[in-house]
DNA sequence: TCACATACATACAGTTTGTATGTTAAATTG
DNA sequence: CAATTTAACATACAAACTGTATGTATGTGA
């Protein structure tokens, strides 16, 4: 039994990230240990630092994978309709329903601004959910569809809003309930931005 | 030269707290080191356990202060008028201008979360700025001045576009004008709540 | 096939937090 | 007012953890 050595590293990457996330997410970044992850994982530290560099690598990989996931959920679910406006509601609601998520929750919204810098963080976000929020915001723009409103202020705000609502509803008793307030909040907050 | 004991402490705990706000503020808190906080106190780490209990201890306390130093700001923005709507207004704006300075983004908004939990960074939070908000909202509730939402929903959702535009207006390159066009981006979205 | 690169493992050093214990001065009490 | 207690620290130490330096084995390209 030999495995080509790309196979190896991509096995091994993948291992990693995976026992990592769930140690990310259940305990937080500083108290994960690194050899408690590779251990589980059956490496020792030696691979941690040989593919990603440091503990921060290993959780830059890890929110990565959390966000690309979550970016091709809303992207799938705003499909659903044809209407950019519904398209718009959709994929917000998409998007609160993955982030309330236990395995996404802590790495995307509590732990990632702290660990890679609110900077890093966001730059990462500009490539998956915020980038989708944003060119939808353009595209109704385009058709006249916002009153007159900085586009960049109000990707923000309303990316501000939905973390914000994905964290309230997780420590809610009845979540199916919590988020159906937010996103009824949330739609009379979009029409106040839908030019009539 | 004898102080009381109470003095002592009161001193000994504000120099600490001071001290500590500006490395969390700078460093962050997992980079901010105990021995180097206190030395700069003229302290040792015994005084930082004898007060605080740990690290996490310490910086609970600095988050309370930023938190009351805040609100306090918000308080007095809003009380400079007499409508209930406008109260509103005054008071998101004067929070986010106070949560964008750089003695209390970090502490505040990236960190807070993530080193004392979101619970309990909410349940401080409920104490404070988001109290105000949350009792504002009721009172213009009461008057009949919202459409039927979920006043907890609307908080949070207020709240988290609040905290997401300090962060982004922090590092605009011309925050002046940045938090124009926060404010009235906000001003839009409160104004899909109100009642026509 | 032979030199090299890659994917790890191992060993070690440096830092940092927390705790246990000691010390001094103020407060309390008989 | 003397004796005792207690609070506010300082000091010393143990444990954990990250990162790095080095060693090793296996696959790969010339």
């Amino acid at each position: 039994m030999k495995r080509s050595k790309e196979e190896q590293k991509k096995a091994t990457i993948r291992k990693l990230t995976e026992v990592a996330r769930v140690h990310f997410s259940a305990h937080g970044y500083a108290e994960a240990s690194t050899e408690e992850m590779v251990q589980e994982a059956g490496l020792t530290r030696g691979a941690l630092y040989h593919h990603f560099g440091n503990k921060e690598g290993l959780f830059h990989a890890v929110l990565a994978m959390v966000q690309a996931e979550i970016a091709q959920q809303v992207e799938s679910e705003a499909a659903q309709s044809e209407d950019l406006w519904e398209q718009l509601v959709l994929g917000c609601r998409a998007f609160v329903s993955a982030a309330v998520e236990s395995p996404n929750r802590r790495i995307l919204l509590i732990d990632g601004p702290s660990v890679l810098g609110w900077e890093s963080w966001r730059q990462m976000d500009q490539e998956h959910s915020m980038r989708l929020l944003h060119e939808q915001l353009l595209l109704i723009d385009e058709q006249g569809g916002l009153k007159p409103v900085s586009i960049p202020a109000l990707t923000h705000l309303l990316s501000g809003a939905m973390n914000e609502a994905a964290l309230w509803i997780a420590q809610m008793p009845d979540q199916q309930h919590a988020l159906i307030e937010a996103t009824a909040s949330l739609r009379l907050m979009l029409d106040g931005f839908k030019a009539q």
